[in-house]
DNA sequence: GAAATTTGACCAGT
DNA sequence: ACTGGTCAAATTTC
């Protein structure tokens, strides 16, 4: 509805879009270079300053993408709930016919599988060595052989999803036994206030992280120029484990596939856009101007890593609700 | 009893 | 036709 880009802007943004993915790959190949040059130790500036600065073109290119955001809401919100005009909820349906089991199977399939399949969206992933807790509740959905899967894959809808129409999904694969690593890929961004998890916990230090292999509840440490607003809604999925590698997908057709999962993006780099852009017509956020916000957010806050910044804003202005006056949020001081 | 999980069915995309 | 993603009834857990 209220996208920042005047759509009579397609070239200018295929333009944009064209060099962002161009210096994309070219941060992308001079952390390949340093990796291999560098030891793990002495690179880790350097590696931070690449991490940022891909960082910035996720951000950037989230957004440019995000002028046609249609994200989850391909999937069919669980409350339209009819799909066929003879189904008019189930309970009607089910108190008429306690009967038979034959009439219970027309009824299933009057209802089932009604949705829309997600097409395209912005999904990440994100390897873990543990199954933790990343900071929201999760509701399983479903669970599915998947082929040429040893694990099956288990699907999980951010327990908000009705009562705060939170859209965020999450799927969990356990693609290795030993040593245990578990792939999950995350689709759709939390709108929910999550109070009920976020408030407390889940602090966490990236740096430690790296040296405890299994710790789910994390402390932060400021020290890290990286991750110093990660706050109170450390629900960045990136954060949530030791031991992980992270791949941010724009689903290109060509590169979304797991087996081509690329480690080119390791651990931590928190893929702010993903958290800036609303998922779903709601434009809470969108009601900035997507530059100012980032901008904003960077100046005030000293650092190229607004994904966190930004995440707390998100919180905020989830809390806004109602939209109109979405700019009385105060940034970090 | 409410919430979460399990599991078979259904549908969309390829 | 096949596969993956989701739905929703049934079942389990708290």
């Amino acid at each position: 509805m209220e996208s920042s880009w005047p759509e009579n802007l397609p070239s200018h943004r295929k333009k944009v879009i064209d060099e962002l993915l161009r210096g994309q790959e070219i941060a992308k190949k001079l952390k390949f270079v340093m990796s291999k040059s560098t030891g793990d130790d002495g690179s880790m500036s350097a590696e931070n300053l690449v991490r940022e600065i891909m960082n910035s073109f996720n951000s950037t290119l989230s957004i440019l993408n995000g002028g046609g955001y249609d994200d989850d809401v391909s999937q069919t919100p669980a409350t339209t709930k009819v799909c066929s005009p003879l189904w008019d909820g189930r309970k009607s349906s089910e108190d008429s016919g306690e009967s038979s089991k034959s009439t219970a199977t027309v009824k299933v399939k009057d209802r089932r599988g009604c949705y829309k399949r997600r097409r395209s969206s912005h999904s990440w992933t994100n390897e873990t060595s543990t199954l933790t807790d990343d900071g929201h509740a999760w509701r399983k959905y479903g669970q599915k052989m998947i082929l040429n899967a040893k694990f099956p894959r288990n699907y999980y809808r951010c327990t908000h999803k009705f009562d705060q129409h939170c859209q965020a999904t999450k799927q969990v694969q356990r693609v290795e036994e030993e040593p245990p690593l578990y792939r999950t890929t995350y689709h759709g961004y939390h709108t929910c206030k999550n109070l009920l998890k976020a408030s407390d916990q889940f602090v966490l230090d990236p740096i430690d992280h790296f040296h405890t292999d299994s710790s789910t509840l994390m402390s932060f440490n400021n020290s890290s120029n990286h991750h110093q607003m990660m706050t109170n809604k450390q629900n960045h999925p990136f954060f949530t484990t030791s031991f992980q590698s992270i791949k941010q997908e724009y689903y290109n057709k060509e590169d979304n596939d797991m087996p081509g999962y690329d480690p080119t993006i390791h651990n931590n780099q928190a893929l702010s856009s993903d958290y800036l852009l609303p998922t779903d017509d709601h434009d809470r956020i969108s009601t900035f101007d997507h530059g100012d916000l980032i901008s904003g957010v960077n100046s005030s806050c000293t650092t190229s890593s607004h994904s966190l910044d930004i995440d707390s804003i998100m919180a905020e202005s989830v809390g806004f609700g109602d939209g109109g006056d979405v700019l009385g949020f105060e940034f970090c001081g």
